[in-house]
DNA sequence: AAATATAGTTGACTTTGTCAACTATACAGA
DNA sequence: TCTGTATAGTTGACAAAGTCAACTATATTT
């Protein structure tokens, strides 16, 4: 492996952190943290899925996670009823409440990567999505 | 902007947290954080610098890094002195210690980056530098 | 010289995340 | 079927990370 090829990985995963960073800045304003948002969108997008599974997805401590869903459950973002399968884990699903919040952490995020991209010219921007792609189809096959 | 464009974004967003994130879970068990890490990266690559210029590079709070800069100034790994154009600022540097822990934490951040590269083809591997590269070209004009 | 701004420090606090112990259920093998 | 082992989730206790406001000292502006 070229030298060269991890320091531009280095170089780039500095800069995105960045880019990251300056993109959720905004969007901590909102009632629910960063981690939380994200557990909602996961649980959105499955539909239902188990507590363990989200875990694994989001490489998440079990007792953190177990926390952050009974806070949900209290404020009625989320419900939990036993697996029918496996009698030890919960099934979670987004109440209604919590799709229109998912609705919103979810317009509010479009609308910060948005933010970020309208100084791009229309070229730059497919290029940016092109370039990511790419990125993300070299990475994934390989985890 | 096309939605599509945002969503890719969005996509590579979640996607490059979690490499970032996998990357980094090894490195946290040296005696350093990494935002400890990244400070020592900072002053090294300047060579001396004003705590205010790391606030800003790294947008961290003042109290934040004030606190962090007197574990290491403790510790040894750097050294503090009134800055000479500006009284109530500080300079800082690596002391001879700060170097090697640089120096060992550079060379452990590397070799995670290159182990999570060898499952790659050396074409792959090209291709990642190559788009990275890309990204970080279009965005960084625009900040 | 007075008012205002900037650099850094400190105290008090909140949020985020970790670790180990525990309960309950599932599963695999003798 | 009993026994041991693994897995799912919860809870208590704690540690690490980060924030906010007040403060001192110096610099800058008016």
């Amino acid at each position: 492996m070229q030298t060269s090829i991890i320091e531009e990985v280095r170089v780039f995963n500095r800069f995105y952190t960045d880019f990251i960073g300056l993109l959720n800045q905004y969007l901590l304003d909102s009632a629910y943290s960063l981690t939380e948002a994200r557990i909602i969108y996961e649980i959105f997008t499955a539909g239902n899925i188990q507590a363990s599974q989200i875990m694994e997805i989001m490489h998440i401590d079990k007792s953190y996670l177990s926390r952050i869903l009974k806070r949900l459950e209290k404020e009625g973002i989320i419900e939990k009823r036993k697996s029918i399968q496996d009698a030890r884990g919960i099934t979670i699903t987004l109440s209604k409440k919590g799709r229109q919040v998912f609705e919103h952490l979810n317009r509010a995020s479009n609308e910060q990567v948005e933010k970020l991209l309208t100084p791009l010219k229309s070229t730059e921007a497919e290029a940016l999505a092109f370039h990511m792609k790419a990125i993300v189809k070299i990475l994934k096959v390989h985890s």
